[in-house]
DNA sequence: TGTTTTATTAACACTATGTCAATAAAATAG
DNA sequence: CTATTTTATTGACATAGTGTTAATAAAACA
């Protein structure tokens, strides 16, 4: 407890208010381009410069909700990472149901150009932990992480853009059986 | 020559002139988010009350701009197509030497909505017309096209938003070694 | 309970938006 | 080559959004 600077219980309600609303107007209207600091603020029922104090702009308060839910998700991929005998097909299909089940506002956030660097990251560090726990040595294979990674991503871009009209289950085995 | 209303020289110039300047400013500075009206107008040495007599917004003007680029990409690529003796590899390495040529505006384009879909569609119908050529049926095959198509889309968009360090040669290997 | 800390606010100057009636200029028919 | 039509261009207007600041209010906690 060095640097940690405690924050105010109303600086943390205002905040969680803030991305409340946010989450709230992009799911009743997805675009984020008529996004304003205004509407933000009025759903909120906060003063519009009260947002100035937590946040840098609109893209600022979507890169802290992006974080917000890859926070969420990775906490709940843990547990399941740390079953040894669970296979691939199965810690995927955990994986895609976090997406399903928060399918609306994601659909939403793929268009922030955060989001997609950060699914990135998150993806290939699964792909990288699930290797190992297999034993494969990763700088061995001919396929780069990277380019894993990307593959997959561009999947579930497409199931999430497509109104995800497939199950989880479906597109699990399509994933594995590119890389069979 | 039915209804084809012919445009008026003036018309095209100014439309021509407000596209040239988009691209300049995004080129100069990739922020979508920070695009006016009121900058592109100014950059194109026109009054932007001219911009609203061709573009509903910028979002619109932006969709003109990538559908310009995918026609353009479209007639180069398809004297490749016609070739029957060119293997799957060569034929990608055509369609990704177009994109390094066109990395900087591609790059943010890339964040544009329209873009990815337009670029779905494309990818997905030069797959289709290259499997037909190899005579595969592609109704019979495991994979969807649709999955095909977002896959490589997602290594594509992984290769430009990373600077694309990497040789279209090297990405064509990759995407090929994918579906070995 | 009093004092400090910090969140909240209204108000300000500025920039951006979208539209319209008036104007200018290019297109084309005679 | 000129007259007339067509349509692109413009300045001006009302409205909405931005980012900041000094004054105020209200929680925190000693």
């Amino acid at each position: 407890m060095t640097t940690q600077k405690k924050q105010d219980p109303r600086s943390i309600r205002s905040k969680r208010a803030f991305k409340e609303a946010v989450v709230e107007i992009l799911i009743e209207n997805p675009d984020i381009s008529k996004l304003t600091v205004q509407k933000i603020a009025k759903r909120a029922e906060l003063n519009r410069a009260t947002f100035y104090l937590h946040f840098l702009d609109i893209n600022d308060l979507l890169k802290q909700v992006v974080y917000d839910i890859f926070d969420d998700l990775l906490s709940k991929m843990s547990p399941t990472l740390q079953i040894d005998n669970l296979n691939n097909q199965e810690q995927l299909i955990t994986f895609l149901d976090y997406f399903y089940k928060h399918r609306k506002i994601l659909a939403v956030l793929f268009e922030h150009p955060g989001f997609n660097k950060k699914m990135h990251m998150t993806l290939k560090d699964l792909i990288v932990i699930q290797r190992k726990s297999e034993g494969v040595d990763s700088t061995n294979t001919t396929l780069s992480m990277d380019i894993l990674a990307s593959s997959i991503l561009g999947i579930i871009m497409w199931w999430l853009r497509n109104g995800v009209h497939f199950s989880s289950e479906y597109i699990a085995s399509q994933i594995i059986e590119l890389y069979r």
